[in-house]
DNA sequence: ATCTCCCGCCATATG
DNA sequence: CATATGGCGGGAGAT
């Protein structure tokens, strides 16, 4: 194994080492070098190997691995200089590939193990890294501001950084996921997408500025950097605008991946979204050029990282690049999240070694915006930056409880965090004691919980951080719905089972006036189906991905292919009580409590637009705005990449989407499911079983009070169709409460509590998923027997749960 | 031609 | 003030 890939690594090497040294000789142009190109492959399978020995074998490895190939660089080097000429082998030159920010990046991770234990604490200093790698200093600059965003590393002084390995990966990954949802970023894709398909109709020339308005109108100002409970952000440049570029661009990438239930993000989408965020731009190409810029080199790393792979989505218009969220899943709510790390952390071996510093979570502030800023000098600028910012989210119209601005603030403090200080003798940081020091005098520790010195014993309460509502959490927990023109607040209690119905049938809410509306796993399925993709990818690498998560092989389901739909259902409807049940159960323990009530309520500061606020406010009450954010779109559950509608033109069946008829109709599909299921699981989805319930409530909540029921918008002929019929459906916006049915939609408030609360994601998604996808592999292709021509009626064509979403062609494929 | 995205100028931040 | 950071966009290699 070794000596192939030392092998490519070497040349890898090699070439770039050999790069100053030719200069007079590096003129030679590209030479196709094919075997440059490809030579990582070989090294990730090594990785993933490695990876799943031991950490400590692991990190051994990687040294060793490191040490011997830049001792035989050196020969490499000596020999090619003398071949110049020879070249027949190495290509000359390092040619652009081997300069590229993703090849740096692995040599910059390869220096540092995933999971260093205490003992191992390293340090990255600047100027060691881009003299041993050769490199321009910005180019690592590029490389930690990405992993800083992920805290995978964080910066104690000039030229000087700590290594935190990926140790924060899930918690930095679950909070960016629930800022990410907070953000409606699922509304603003799918309105993103729409105004596409909408262009794509008439005049393609014409490139709407309306689009840009609108789509500006609804975009938050501001999403600072978000950080962890324990993990404090020293950024250099914590100033006001240098806030928002790369590290909180890569923040908000991430999000929209894991918010995005195909976990696919088009680099124009997000460039969209992320151009649109600050502030309300107009859509100059030159800008959208240097986001997309960005977005490659931000890629470019999150790429090395494993997090996602470069995959093109085909429709109509062409092939897009875009890229597939390949890293861990992320869960969707605290609860379990706080078992699964808990128990992951315990039986880890590699757990416990987590810097102290970053398990104080002293930076727990309630209701304070950005704190841990170590610099003193710039603490105030900062203090006062945000105090603006504040103010100007605050400022909006109608916004009882502020929270969403420090929404990440108030990410629960890690249970296994906390669970893990006490294993910690002691921190070393010798050097960095004052700075631990200071941190901590700074956080002055709001919430009691944050405390570290929890004792490892589960404090269920654990929690809640938010110093916005503790209490939030109990059982019975009312539903603050802030009206947005009145600034009332209404609060509402479910019934358990209420808040079951809303649970099973929320993913039904979709567009779809399907007649089996009540049918969970049918409706679901359809609104995964959203975006019908074709996926060519996926099964061949599908056991690429799994081996090097350990969590997520925990997490996979066991699941059995069930061969009838109704069975499926059943089986989703079982789980997910169970969840509920779990849920409710772990809530009266907890408190001590037991109630009636079903805790589907949460408490949700209204603030009103999240982080954006006014704006978005203000223009929602524009008539298209209301309309095109309407729940109709979204698809709580599933489907997140959401089609409007009025994409209908060809309806294909999706190719994620997944429905009990679809197992029915492709028996095919069935016997290869379970196969499938173990690749499918880590990947994509299980996230898309998030969060029913809370986005039925958000939609619910958008209804009575933020949407009139009638709004419906103008423009666009399918949209109106669409509302009108859920509505039918369902009897009316305002009633569905008593039904227990409630549309969803991504409420563009910020739900924080939502998400907590929901219900386990149960694992069963997974399982339509990979049917689906095995599905689609059917031959026939994706089209084939399921085409439907778009008819005024769409979605409501079909009947019988049969495939109905309309879908506009997609097709994914890997390079 | 389009997709990628490296390079490095130069404004800012930091010390 | 000297450096360290890092926004930004030209323009060239890769496809």
């Amino acid at each position: 194994l070794k000596t192939p890939l030392k092998q490519a690594a070497t040349s890898q090497l090699v070439l770039t080492e050999r790069q100053p040294d030719c200069q007079p000789l590096s003129t030679p142009p590209k030479p196709q070098d094919t075997p440059p190109a490809e030579p990582w492959t070989p090294t990730s399978n090594l990785k993933m190997l490695i990876s799943a020995a031991s950490p400590e074998i692991r990190s051994r490895e990687q040294r060793k691995q490191l040490s011997d190939t830049s001792a035989e660089v050196l020969q490499a080097k000596h020999c090619l200089q003398e071949h110049l000429l020879g070249d027949e082998y190495e290509k000359s030159q390092p040619s652009r590939k081997e300069k590229s920010l993703g090849l740096l990046c692995h040599k910059f991770l390869a220096r540092y193990p995933d999971y260093p234990s205490a003992a191992q604490k390293s340090y990255i200093c600047l100027d060691e890294v881009t003299e041993e790698l050769h490199v321009e200093r910005r180019r690592i600059y590029d490389i930690v501001n990405v992993l800083e965003s992920l805290h995978m590393v964080s910066r104690l002084a000039r030229n000087r950084y700590i290594w935190h390995g990926r140790h924060n990966l899930p918690q930095t990954l679950q909070a960016l996921k629930r800022v990410g949802e907070e953000n409606k970023y699922i509304q603003q894709i799918q309105m993103i997408k729409k105004r596409e398909y909408e262009h794509e109709f008439e005049a393609d020339g014409e490139k709407k500025e309306e689009m840009a308005s609108s789509l500006g109108s609804s975009e938050q100002s501001e999403m600072p950097f978000v950080e962890l409970p324990g993990v404090e952000f020293r950024a250099a440049s914590v100033n006001g605008r240098k806030y928002k570029s790369l590290r909180v661009m890569s923040q908000k990438f991430v999000m929209l991946f894991l918010v995005s239930t195909p976990q696919i993000v088009s680099l124009e989408v997000a460039a969209k979204i992320l151009i649109g965020e600050d502030q309300l731009e107009d859509l100059d190409k030159s800008k959208f050029k240097t986001k997309i810029r960005r977005l490659y080199d931000i890629a470019n790393v999150l790429s090395s990282l494993k997090l996602i792979k470069k995959v093109h989505v085909t429709e109509e218009r062409g092939r897009k690049p875009a890229f597939k969220w390949t890293g861990p899943e992320v869960l969707p709510n605290i609860q379990d999240t706080k078992l699964e790390a808990t128990s992951t952390t315990c039986s880890s071996p590699i757990s416990e070694s987590i810097p102290s510093k970053e398990h104080c979570s002293k930076n727990l502030f309630p209701s304070k915006g950005k704190q841990n800023f170590t610099r003193h000098s710039s603490l105030i600028k900062l203090v006062k930056s945000i105090e603006n910012d504040r103010r100007k989210i605050q400022s909006a119209p109608t916004s009882p409880v502020k929270i969403s601005t420090s929404t990440y603030q108030s990410l629960p403090v890690f249970p296994s965090t906390i669970a893990q200080l006490p294993a910690i003798p002691k921190p070393q940081l010798e050097g960095q004691s004052k700075t631990a020091e200071e941190m901590q005098m700074k956080c002055a520790l709001p919430s009691a919980e944050a405390v570290p010195k929890a004792e490892p014993s589960e404090q269920p309460a654990p929690s809640q951080p938010l110093g916005v509502s503790p209490a939030s959490h109990s059982s019975v927990s009312p539903v603050i719905l802030p009206h947005p023109h009145s600034g009332v607040s209404y609060a509402i209690y479910l019934h358990p089972s209420q808040a079951h119905t809303v649970t099973t049938y929320s993913p039904g809410f979709m567009l779809q006036p399907l007649p089996c509306a009540n049918v969970t796993g049918v409706k679901s399925n359809s609104s995964k189906g959203i975006n019908k993709i074709t996926t060519e990818e996926g099964d061949n690498q599908i056991a690429t991905a799994e081996p090097t998560k350990p969590l997520a092989a925990e997490e996979r389901p066991e699941m059995k292919s069930e061969t009838s739909s109704q069975r499926c259902l059943k089986r989703s409807q079982a789980l997910q009580e169970n969840n509920l049940i779990k849920r409710h159960r772990s809530d009266e323990e907890s408190f001590g409590t037991s109630l009636t009530f079903f805790p589907s309520g949460y408490l949700i500061p209204f603030t009103h637009c999240t982080h954006g606020n006014k704006a978005d406010c203000s223009n929602k009450e524009k008539a298209g705005m209301c309309s095109l954010q309407h729940p109709t779109y979204s698809s709580p559950v599933t489907g997140v990449i959401p089609m409007p509608a009025s994409e209908l033109k060809t309806v294909n069946i999706p190719a994620f989407h997944i429905t009990p008829l679809n197992i029915m109709l492709s028996p095919n599909s069935i016997a290869a499911a379970p196969v499938l299921s173990n690749s499918c699981l880590n990947s994509s989805n299980a996230s898309s079983a998030p969060n029913p319930s809370s986005s039925a409530l958000n939609f619910m909540l958008q209804h009575i009070g933020l949407i009139p029921a009638g709004v419906q918008v103008p423009a666009n002929p399918v949209l109106q169709h669409v509302p009108a019929s859920s509505q039918a459906e369902n009897s009316s916006g305002n009633t569905n409460l008593q039904e227990g049915k409630v549309r969803t939609n991504t409420a563009p408030w910020p739900c924080n509590f939502l998400s907590s609360l929901q219900p386990s994601a149960p694992k069963e998604p997974q399982e339509p998923q990979a049917v689906t996808e095995n599905f689609f592999r059917t031959p026939g292709g994706p089209n084939s027997g399921f085409s439907l021509s778009a008819t005024s009626e769409g979605p409501e064509r079909t009947s019988q749960g049969t495939l109905n979403i309309p879908q506009r062609k997609l097709e994914v494929s890997e390079d």
